[in-house]
RNA sequence: GGCGGAGUAGCUCAGUUGGUUAGAGCAGCGGAAUCAUAAUCCGAAGGUCGUGAGUUCAAAUCUCUCCUCCGCUACCA
């Protein structure tokens, strides 16, 4: 069987990380390790991208060169992700030659199969910026010297293609989720004839990207170039297994800025290259501050990343998975942070964990005690959480949704059948409510594990359960409870 | 301008093909409990479901008017 495989998009060295990459690469790090949790094999890949001319202009600002600069950013985002707990399986380059290869390989392969023609190519220039811009950069009249020009280039048929990616979109071969962005992306292919894509630079021009291989004078334009990351490094052309084990992709996860690029610049490539499409691609939302309250002139401006110092990578990421509502836009600040981590990690589950152990320890000798009834509500509930199906829809934020209510629910067992009075008449029934309430405590813990795995570790350890799996029953009783440590501290202000 | 989306309790949002007193979490209020991280549980309160009209036995849900906000309208990366 195929490999789970899905993407990040590569980012741009010219930026340090910021939210917006962290949380996509957070994303997917969740859904590449809950497919691994449901017996997937997966593959992840993130990296960079690496050319173009805003590399140059940065690298040239620093009087150093393109590759240098690129060198320097790049343990920028190695680091955070490191700290963020990210297992990516690859992490590709654009400068690495094993993505060159593969790309003049193709530029190559699409020249002979007729795709490609050199043309003149007339646009509005701005001198200073030392780019083309379009007309909407012209209409904003951000652009002082702009002038008319004509340049040779070569350019990719993508128009040849509009059709056929109509009809995979519209017949969903090629899934774009949410449902919006796909009305977005049929609505633009529907309403106009697509153009072809310009796909080479002048090197007199810019010189840092991939030499076009069938002429010396020219680079590739930065996007044809980046798009192919996403076969370079499962090997495409070179080892054909490898290859086919993992492609089409099972998800592109893309930000909704770069949607046109993925839905259309990308299809029309595999297309002409005859590969199959990716299964999907998911656009998802922005974080926004809210403008008033975050203002540099009342001192108060966050950055979000400063919450992983301060609170720890594993809180930063279960937020963002529980705030954001799928493919939706979500508000960012630490006071939404707090009140969800004290609400959801602190009160409920890092609380629940105390409640129950500190029991167990107390009247059974810190080993987990025996079950009299098979069956609980508690039981019957969690068999209600449908994980795989959660996962394949990428229904993150409703699976934890889930499982917060699943939690509440085993605080709600607890009042119901207080164990603290039974203990006191009838060891054997205080015995049973506590088995189920904590083996149901253990399962959201797996659950929770591919979104806080540094946490729900520590939680499994004090279990002495690491390597149990998500079956209800499997935690054994007489099994010792290890020493109890705050997980989820309350933040107070 | 064109196409599309959204406007539901103080806040963030759920609300299947129209159908009993419109739901959840958080905040606030009252109470219970005291095993637990001043954590937990229960209860009440809180909404003319953007506006106006229409269709219907029945509309947050369908149709139309208007108001507000947002997205897309490529070949920047």
């Amino acid at each position: 069987m195929k490999d789970f495989y899905i993407t990040t998009p590569i980012y741009y060295v010219n930026d340090k990380p910021h939210i917006g990459h962290a949380y996509t690469t957070v994303l997917a790090d969740v859904i590449h390790r809950y497919n691994k949790l449901i017996g997937n094999n997966s593959f992840f890949l993130t990296g960079l991208d690496e050319h173009g001319l805003k590399v140059q202009q940065s690298a040239d600002l620093k009087n150093i060169s393109p590759q240098e600069h690129c060198d320097k950013m790049a343990p920028e985002f190695i680091k955070l992700w490191d700290k963020l707990g990210i297992q990516f399986t690859d992490f590709i380059r654009t400068t690495e030659s094993r993505h060159i290869e593969v790309v003049q390989h193709i530029l190559t392969k699409v020249n002979e199969s007729g795709d490609i023609y050199f043309d003149e190519y007339e646009g509005l220039y701005s001198v200073s910026e030392e780019r083309f811009i379009t007309e909407k950069e012209f209409e904003s009249g951000n652009f002082r010297e702009v002038k008319k020009i004509k340049e040779k280039n070569y350019f990719f048929k993508m128009s040849k293609y509009q059709q056929k990616l109509i009809q995979a979109i519209k017949s969903d071969e090629l899934k774009i989720l949410p449902q919006t962005r796909k009305n977005e992306v049929l609505g633009f292919l529907e309403n106009q004839e697509l153009n072809d894509l310009c796909i080479s630079r002048p090197k007199s021009r810019l010189n840092w990207g991939i030499e076009i291989p069938f002429d010396k004078d020219y680079v590739t334009y930065v996007w044809f170039d980046a798009l192919i990351n996403y076969i370079s490094s499962i090997k495409f052309s070179k080892e054909e297994d490898f290859f086919y084990h993992r492609w089409p992709a099972d998800i592109h996860l893309i930000g909704k800025d770069i949607l046109t690029t993925h839905a259309v610049y990308w299809p029309t490539m595999l297309m002409s290259l005859g590969l199959p499409l990716p299964g999907s691609i998911f656009a998802h939302g922005w974080w926004l501050t809210d403008q008033e309250k975050m203002s540099k002139s009342l001192g108060n401006v966050i950055n979000p990343l400063s919450l992983i110092d301060k609170y720890g990578p594993d809180s930063v990421r279960y937020f963002l998975m529980r705030e954001m509502v799928l493919g939706q836009d979500a508000n960012f600040s630490e006071e939404l942070f707090i009140k969800r981590y004290n609400a959801d990690l602190a009160n409920d589950l890092g609380n629940l964990v105390s409640r129950v152990t500190k029991l167990i320890s107390k009247f059974y000798d810190s080993k987990i005690p025996k079950f009299v009834n098979q069956d609980s509500i508690l039981k019957e509930k969690y068999s209600n959480i449908l994980l795989e199906n959660r996962i394949k829809n990428f229904e993150i934020h409703t699976l934890l949704k889930e499982v917060t209510d699943f939690i509440q629910s085993i605080n709600i067992f607890l009042e119901e059948n207080v164990p603290w009075k039974q203990a006191k008449s009838d060891l054997e029934l205080a015995g049973d409510t506590l088995y189920h309430s904590i083996e149901a405590i253990r399962v959201s813990t797996k659950i929770l594990e591919p979104v806080m795995p540094r946490k729900c570790m520590e939680i499994l350890q004090i279990l002495s359960s690491e390597d149990l799996g998500l079956d209800w029953g499997s935690l054994q009783p007489e099994t010792l409870i290890r020493e109890q440590v705050v997980v989820f501290p309350r933040i107070v202000d």
